[in-house]
Formats: C-alpha cells, sequence, structure tokens
DNA sequence: TATGAATGAGGCTTCATTCAT
DNA sequence: GATGAATGAAGCCTCATTCAT
C-alpha cells in the first residue's frame, strides 16, 4: 500500500494511452500506416490487442491521435522557444531551428508525418488538415507581424509560411535518407542563406 | 502475330502498358497506393486483370513504374525547356515555372508522388530513392554551374536542389487543397521572392 | 449470512439476480443472444460486469436461467388460473387466456423465446428441452384428463397440447409484429373456432 | 473440347451458387447462424472462402438467399399439388401434406428457418418478412375463396392461416426433437383432427 | 495472349471471460 | 463482494496473385 502510494507519487506510471502511442510511434514510422498492423503496435507495447481498442476507437484514430500528440509538442517547444523574443527575425530564425532539432530527436514522428496523406479521406480528411495546418498558423502569424513591421517583404503570408515548412522538411528528409552522420542543424544554413535572406526586405 | 506487328507498326496505338499506366495514374491518385486495388486499375484501363499482371509483376511494381514514367516526362520537359537557355538564373526560373505547369496538368501524378512513400522498405528503398532523386540533379547541375559562375551563393548544391524542390511542392499542395481556384503559377512569385531572391549572390 | 438472511426477510429488495435477470431479458429481447453483450446487460442492470459472471457462470447460463425464470412465471399464474376449475374445456379455455393475457404483458419474454434456438447445442440441449417443454406438461395432463373424460377426442396429448401452443405462438408472432394496435385478447376467439371447436368431441 | 461441350449440355456442372447454398444449408442447420463461421460453408462446400464471398455479399446475404431458396421450393411444390384441385377442404388438405412431406425430407431448412428470427434487423427486416410471409399468402388465398363458397367458417383469413402454419410447424418441431423414429405424415391426423375439423363449418 | 474465377493469407475488430484491485 | 481493465481467440471480409481456359 505505501510503496504503491509512493510509487505513483513519484514514478506515476506511464499512462496506457502513452505507452500504445509510443509503440505506434515506432510501428508506423517503420511500416507505414498500412503495412503495420495493430498487432504489432500491441505487441510492442506489451499490451494485449484489446487494450489498444479500449483506448483508440480504431486504428485510424490511434494514427490520428498520434499526429495530434507529435504537433501538440512540436508547437507547444517552437512557442516556449520564441514566445519572449521580440525580433521577428530572430524569432522565424529561432523557429526553424527548434523544428530541426525537434525532428532531429523525433525521427520517427517525422516518418509518420511524411508518409499517406491519402489515409485521411472524406470525413477525416478536414480533422486532419486541421491538425496539419495548425502548426502553420504560428509561423503565419510571426510573418505577419514582421511583414507589418516592415522587417520582411510584402507577401502571402500563407503562402510564405508553407514555402518555408516545405523547403525544411525536404532538407529533413534528406537528412534521414542520408547515409552520412552528421547534425540536422548543419542545414540551417541553407536555410538562412536562401529563404531567410530571400524573405528579409 | 504478323497482324500485331503490323498494326503496332503503323497504329501506335497507345500501347497497353501506357493504357494501364494511365488507368493506374488516375486510380492511384484517387485512393491511394494501398486503398486502390488492382481490380480497379484493370477495370478502367479495360483490360483483365491478368493483363495488368503481363505488363508488370506486382502492384508495387506498377506503381513504380508509374512513377518512373512521370519523371521521365517530367524531366524531358524541363531539359526540354531549358536546354537553350544560357544564364543559370533565367535556366533556374524557367525550370522552376516549368516544374509548376507540369503538376498544374498532371494534379494526379503529384498526388501520387506525395502518398506513401513508406512502401518503399528495404528491397526497393534503393531503386526509389534513385528515381525520385534523379529529377533533381537537373536543378543540382545548374546550381553548381551558377555557383561556379559566381551568379549564386556557393552553397551545398545538393541541399540547395532539394530545398527549392521541397518549397515547390509545398506551394503546389496548398495550391491543390485550396478551395479557390487560381493558376499555380501565381505561386512563383513567392519562390522567386524568396528563395530566388536569396540564393542570388 | 444473518444479515443477509434478515435483510432479504424484511427488505425483499429486488435481489441481485433478478436485477440482471430482468436488464438480461430486455437486451436479450431486442438484440438477440449474440448480438447482446454481457456488457450491454451489466450497463442495463446498473452493475459491474463481474456481478454478472459472479450471479451467472456464463452468457450462456444466464439466457438459460432467463428461459427458467419465465416459464415458472408462466406455469404458475396458469396453474393459479385453472386449479379450481372442474370443466376441462373451461380449464383449457382459461389457460388459453391466460397464455395470451400473459405474454401481452410480457412481450420481452416472447421476444427471447422465439430466438435462437439453435444456440443450445449438445451438452446444453437436454436442459433447454426440460424447460422448454415443462409447460406444456400441463396442458397435457388437461387435455390427457379430457380426453379420459370423454370430453375430448382421443388423440396423442402431447401432439396435441404442442400444436396447441404452435398455433397459439403463432398468432402471438402475427400480433406482435402487426403494425396496428389490437389486444391479442381478439385472437382468442379465433383459436376456440379452430382448434378448440375441432378437438371437442 | 467435345468431351466439354457435349458433358456441360448434358452435366450442367452444379453451380457454383448452388453447392454453396447447399452446404450452407447443411451448416447452417447444424451450428445456427451465429455458431457456423463462413470458412465452414467454404470447407464444406470444397471452396475457398473468398468464392464464397464471390457469389454472396456477406454472410447474412448468404442466409437470407438460403431461407429465399428454400421457400421458392416449398411454394411451387404447393402450388404444383393443388393448383389442379377444385375441392377447397382437400385442397387444404393437400397443402398441409405436402408442407409436412417437403420438411421431411429437408430437415435442414426446417432447422435453418426456427432459428433466430432475430438476426434480421431493421434494414433487412421487410425483406425476411415478405419472404416469411410468403408462402402464407398461398393458404390465406385458399382460405379466403374456401370461407366464401361458405365451407369455411367466416374468419379473420391471415390469421387463420398464420395459426395452422404455427400448429403445423410445432408438430414438425417435435418430430424433430423426438428420440423415436416416425414418419411426419402420423401428424396429419392430429391435424385434421383438431384444427382442420373446427375450421370447417 | 487475355481473361477473370478462385484462392487463402492476413487484417481489423468484437466480446466472453478472467482477475487484480 | 464488486468492479472494469485487460486479454486474445475467433470471425468477417478484402484483395494481391495465380492459373485454367
Amino acid at each position: 500500500m505505501f510503496t504503491q502510494n509512493k510509487k505513483s507519487e513519484t514514478f506515476p506510471l506511464v499512462d496506457k494511452k502513452e505507452l500504445i502511442l509510443k509503440a505506434a510511434m515506432k510501428v508506423f514510422s517503420e511500416k507505414g500506416f498500412h503495412e503495420a498492423s495493430v498487432d504489432d503496435v500491441a505487441n510492442l507495447a506489451g499490451v494485449g490487442k484489446g487494450t489498444v481498442y479500449r483506448n483508440f476507437p480504431s486504428k485510424q484514430d490511434l494514427f490520428l491521435a498520434l499526429i495530434e500528440w507529435g504537433f501538440n509538442s512540436l508547437i507547444s517547444e517552437i512557442v516556449a522557444k520564441t514566445k519572449n523574443i521580440e525580433d521577428f527575425l530572430k524569432k522565424i530564425e529561432i523557429a526553424i531551428e527548434t523544428y530541426l532539432v525537434f525532428f532531429e530527436h523525433k525521427r520517427n514522428f517525422y516518418r509518420v508525418l511524411i508518409q499517406e496523406r491519402s489515409i485521411f479521406r472524406e470525413k477525416i480528411e478536414r480533422q486532419f488538415k486541421k491538425k496539419y495546418l495548425a502548426h502553420l498558423y504560428l509561423l503565419e502569424d510571426y510573418f505577419k507581424r514582421g511583414m507589418k513591421a516592415g522587417v520582411f517583404k510584402k507577401l502571402d503570408s500563407q503562402s510564405a509560411s508553407i514555402a518555408l515548412v516545405g523547403l525544411i522538411n525536404s532538407l529533413i528528409y534528406k537528412w534521414l535518407i542520408s547515409e552520412k552522420e552528421y547534425s540536422i542543424k548543419k542545414e540551417k544554413k541553407i536555410i538562412m542563406a536562401t529563404f531567410f535572406d530571400g524573405i528579409i526586405k
């Protein structure tokens, strides 16, 4: 009793949901949504298949929850790192860096993200788009304010943020499939030298 | 035999392979690799399922052939449009424009491209990478030569080309899922204003 | 022990078993044995699933107990209504009426009864038959004695009772699926006019 | 080639659908709809599971097709045996006999019929009712005309036919679960002595 | 060469039952 | 005793691939 209480106070047992999400992250990132089976996830999580379904209504919902989980994490990190910065140039720069470092440590999440945008049809489409685009709003906001402040060229802010993210993702992908081991931060230089220098007024 | 040879010599009727590829392009782009069935492709192509398998060893090979077919087409077009241009700035600019227009007319191919990179595991990985990256070599080459000529900043040319393509793809994606109807060429402006202006020395 | 006895003596609170049986009656009648889940029953009864299993060894046993519960109730009622009647014709007539009225108020039990005789295989078969046929013995007995008394035609008394019950059930079924609202007692007339008039000597 | 042609002319290979229906009849009658698996059916039919699904969209559709198949057969037989009979009493009598003999030889179909009326919910309900009640229309018609002709008592003809069928089914059930071996035709006597004598004016 | 019926492995999901709390 | 989280066997169905015609 006592031990248990103590345990749960200081070592809050990993929540089942998180346990499953972690396993799912690995499995989906390695096999892809369709090739991965719910059994794979359950086995890796060390729980029964039924437990997966008790926590997530369906395989698709599990996948969606994964995306949300990851993005929430990414967004919090970017917000935390940039909120106290006044300079928009600096703000964007830090955001870029945070983004890169985030994925350097969460390769699996990146791998999950780049696969199969197409599995989300109709009913789910909206829900997915919302989550997928959510993290762009941050950047968009920075751009908007930066443009208003006269720091950036006057461009469509949504296009700009999408362009930047696409550019970054592309470089992450390159880094991911590269045979050589190098820190992804190295790519920051090219981002600054191209897009960043370009967008500055 | 005789009749057939004559036929295909004098009536270069769309050959069976191309017929199937066209159907596959539509089906895969609409449903995604996993959701689409070989039956769907065969039916749309108006041939029997066996015929699909006579021409492509497996569903995966069909998909791969599709990618190759599309890229070859894209590359030819870019080469044709840029080969007589001396100026590297102009060369890249035209390449960008060609790229945009190409996908404006081949949305399906774009849709096929962005899905399910994950279906290419192990055995297929190398083969895919090669094809996927092939069209980048063109750009890379232009950048290299442009850098040598002192027109562009000295950067890793592979990274630069990957960054550019990622940026463009991202904007195409935005255009694709946009509810508004507009020509994708409009996006050229932002590409020039950001990446292009940035990379120029 | 003591407390329990006292409780059930002075506070014949619906006992857990009956609580569960009532819920089961509703659930099974609405969904059928296979489509209904033990969870459904537990939820409706407002108890945990474990409690259901503490009271009934298995889902099948629960179903069987339900049948028995219903039949016991039916038989008591028929016995009560007919025991003081001397005339066998009247006896049967009252039995018929009681049967009809019973099911008019216990539609759910009827619905439970008509479904899925097939779930009772092998091991359970004998047990079920016994219960299912038990209520026929009453009628059979009445017929036997009526025949001996020369009131009824001399026929196989078991067949006669089975025939009568089948006929009645069929009319109850008709009443149940009928769109119109009418009292099932109306059907008594046709029962008397056909079977009853027929069996009289 | 020649032999084949001849074969298919004179020995029309058992149609796959019928092959599967026959297996389904046996399997469903023995195990019941829910306890039987599509695999069971496929195995008994000696075909792959996929072949079952090629012929019947779902397990439920297979079951429904089975019901229809059986009823069509029953109705044809009754019609054939009764159409040339003028006398309504005789007509009904022959119908009863045909009904009994039919099920004497098609016990499995009977077993399929008595199980699980409840599997047919909502969407399917109407479709099932239609089929289930179809064979009653025949009897109903006979009763109606017999009443008009003054041969039968004036009663609700639908109720009468339902009552008769319920009575008969009940006796078939008795015969089916009886341990003794006897011809079901024996039951005709009790049917005539009860319902039949009763309904005559 | 072309066809499409046939196959059956494999996947998602449900749910009766158990058991730690 | 009571609870309901956990389990995993079992079932329906899909679809890539094969092969007889």
